[in-house]
DNA sequence: CACGCGTATGTACACCCGTACGCATCGTTG
DNA sequence: CAACGATGCGTACGGGTGTACATACGCGTG
């Protein structure tokens, strides 16, 4: 009864459930488990997302927007003085000893992105996205597209073996391919 | 009725169980599914697997021994007068033009180890046997373990985006790395 | 042949889900 | 101020799910 009016009631909606996808991944996803997160009634959530692929949508669309600000800053802060293997091996560094969370839910997307049409072009927007800006830094988009391939490859490794992050090898892998 | 005696019936539902994944999803699972597509009845899915988790686990124990003897055979086949970039090129190739389902069975397992702690030993130890297999052939693990790092992205990649396969960069991406 | 244990079967329970819908409430517009 | 459209709310329905369990069957051992 309390919040009777409530703007941007919506935008909390989004909210709530990217953090519900952070903590119990996309299975976890469901009106009811959004609409407790964000203290709405479960009526609430249907209302501005008939659907719960609309939700999902809008959810991984938001998150994207984010991630992909965070790497526009991290090309726009690259030392063009320093050499490159060694700006993208600390980005490398920095991403995994981050918040697993985040990193969860940017593989996750991945993941759903497979299976589901609906968020294909979701992913598919934040690898192309994230390219682009890199290949604009350096020039080369094929270039880009392989560092890319080969960041988004290590973290997953880490992600799933477990295995210690090992700097040299990524500078090493990176300094190969930047030749 | 049918059927009352059916030896390896248990094979049988792990054998329905990865093709109903490799269908619908590891969210398609359940033992309903399994059940229909082994055609047994409900209580045999429960008997064999009492839990559905172990009976994921059954399904992508295997489905990672076929994946992994494909590629113990493919590091065999290697021609160690070719250069290597050219072999890797070709592998990643016949991977991308092949079965989707396939490819898709491979990351979906990737992406359930990441949430799911009983599936990410079977992760790791794909990705560990690959860079091990790879490693004893090129005699690098660390090198190895970039290349392995750098294919998975870009299959990846190519089945986020549809981006058109491109050979030449592959090779050009691999030769950096290779040295 | 008889018996016992592993296997097979069908059903039942309690739960969670997506979605639909009728009604209450509010801000805004005429 | 009146009325209307947008938003909020609670509930209900039909369906799918994991799991438990009581019962029937049949092969291998004695």
């Amino acid at each position: 009864m309390a919040r009777r009016y409530d703007p941007n009631r919506r935008q909390r909606i989004i909210d709530a459930a990217i953090a519900v996808v952070g903590e119990r991944g996309i299975a976890g996803l469901s009106h009811r488990s959004v609409a407790a997160a964000a203290d709405v009634p479960l009526g609430s959530t249907t209302y501005h997302f008939a659907t719960l692929d609309e939700l999902l949508v809008a959810a991984l669309r938001q998150s994207n927007v984010v991630c992909l600000a965070g790497f526009a800053r991290w090309v726009d802060g690259i030392d063009p003085a320093a050499p490159l293997a060694e700006e993208v091996a600390r980005l490398v560094e920095d991403t995994l000893t981050g918040d697993r969370r985040r990193m969860e839910l940017e593989y996750e997307l991945y993941l759903a992105a497979l299976r589901h049409e609906a968020v294909r072009p979701i992913a598919a927007e934040c690898l192309d996205e994230m390219v682009r800006l890199l290949g604009q830094r350096i020039g080369d988009l094929r270039t880009a597209r392989t560092v890319v391939a080969l960041t988004d490859g290590l973290v997953l490794q880490h992600l799933l073996t477990g295995q210690p992050f090992d700097p040299d090898a990524v500078r090493a892998g990176l300094a190969g391919v930047l030749g």
